[in-house]
DNA sequence: ACGCTCGGAGAACCAACGTTCTCTCTGTGG
DNA sequence: CCACAGAGAGAACGTTGGTTCTCCGAGCGT
C-alpha cells in the first residue's frame, strides 16, 4: 500500500467515525484499528490529529459541494428549479444512513469554542456554500436579497433534521424557499 | 454557604464555562477553581459530571424559554408583530457579549454522537421552543404550515449568528418571516 | 476543654488518549 | 549472504481529567 492510498484509508475510516461520534469520542488508536493503517505510518502523514481533521473538513467540504453542484445540475428543469432543487438533495441526503447533521456544524459545536481554525475552516464551508447558492439566485434572475432566507431555511433545515433524524425538514424548507421564490417574482 | 447557594454557584459557574468553550474541553478542577465550591462538595450536589450537564441544560431551557416569552408578551403589538418579535429578541440575543451560538445545537454536535441523554434534551428544548411558536402562529389565527417555516429559519439563524458572530441573521431571518406571513394572508 | 461532625484543600488514583519508541520482520541492493 | 532501510505491532511515556481519599481545621454541644 503506498503513501496516497494509505492516505486516503486513513481519511476514510476518519471521516466515517468523526463524523458518527465526534472528533473527541475518537482515538487515534480505535483509528488505526478501523483502517489498518499503523500509528507510525499515520503519524507520517498527518504529524498531529488537528491535521487529520483539518484534512478530513477540507476533503469532505469538497465533496459535499461537488455531490450538491452534480445533483442540481444534473436536474432537468428551469432556473427557480434549480434552486428548489437543492432542499430535494438535501432531503436525500438527511435520508442516507448514518446521516447525523452537519458535519461542520457539528465539529463547531464540538471545538468552536477553543479551536480559531476549525472555526475558519466551519466559516470557509458556509461562506462555499452561500455563494454557491447566490449563483443559483442570480441565474433565476431574482434579487440577491433572497440569497439570504434560502441560506438559513438550508441551515435550519440541516440542524433539524440532524437533531431528530428526520427529513422532513427538507420539504418544509423547499416549500417555504417556493413562497418565498413566488413573493420575490410577483 | 447553604445546599442551595452552593448549587447554584456551581450552575452558573458550569454555564458559563461549558457554553463559552464546550463541555469536554472545561474539566472538573477548573469548575471549582471558578466557582469556589470544592470538589467533595459538588460531588455530593451531582454525582458525576453528566448530571451537572443535564442539570446546566434543564436550567437554561427554562431561562431560555423565559426570557423569550417574556419578551415577546412586554412588546406592544398585535399577533403578527408577536410572531416577528421573536427575531428581534433572537438579535438582542446575538449581540450579547459571550454569544456564541445555540447551547443546544453545539452540545448536540459535541455529545449528541455518543449520549442519548443530552439528544433527547436537546431535541426536547427544541421541541418545546417549535411549541411556543405554534401557539404565537395560532394566536395570530395563521394556518399551522407557518410553524416550520418559522422554526427553521429561527434556527438557521442561531446557527449562522453562533458561527459567524455577527446578528444580521435575525434580521434576515424576520423579514423572510414577515413575507411568509403576508403570503399566507393573501 | 474535649470529642465529634462537617467541610475544604489538595493529593492520589485510575483510565483514556495523543504521541513516541522499541523490537522485530521483510524485502532489497551489493 | 549480508547490511540496511522501511514498515508494522504494540508497548511505553507523559499528560489530562473524572472521581475518590486523606488530612486538617473550624464550629458546636456538653
Amino acid at each position: 500500500m503506498d503513501q496516497d492510498a494509505a492516505r486516503t484509508r486513513v481519511l476514510d475510516t476518519a471521516e466515517e467515525l468523526f463524523y458518527a461520534r465526534g472528533i473527541q469520542a475518537v482515538g487515534m488508536d480505535e483509528l488505526r484499528d478501523g483502517c489498518g493503517v499503523s500509528l507510525k505510518r499515520l503519524y507520517q502523514i498527518f504529524p498531529a490529529k488537528e491535521q487529520l481533521v483539518e484534512a478530513y473538513l477540507e476533503r469532505r467540504d469538497v465533496r459535499w459541494r461537488q455531490e450538491l453542484a452534480d445533483y442540481v445540475a444534473g436536474r432537468d428543469t428551469d432556473a427557480d428549479g434549480r434552486i428548489l432543487a437543492v432542499f430535494d438533495w438535501l432531503r436525500t441526503w438527511f435520508r442516507k444512513p448514518g446521516f447525523r447533521g452537519c458535519a461542520w456544524i457539528n465539529s463547531y459545536g464540538e471545538l468552536g469554542g477553543t479551536s480559531p481554525a476549525l472555526t475558519r475552516q466551519a466559516r470557509r464551508h458556509k461562506n462555499a456554500f452561500k455563494r454557491y447558492l447566490r449563483e443559483l439566485v442570480r441565474s433565476a434572475e431574482l434579487p440577491d436579497s433572497l440569497v439570504e432566507p434560502i441560506f438559513l431555511l438550508a441551515e435550519g433545515a440541516m440542524v433539524t433534521a440532524g437533531m431528530t433524524g428526520r427529513s422532513d425538514s427538507a420539504t418544509h424548507a423547499k416549500d417555504a424557499a417556493a413562497v418565498m421564490i413566488a413573493a420575490a417574482r410577483a
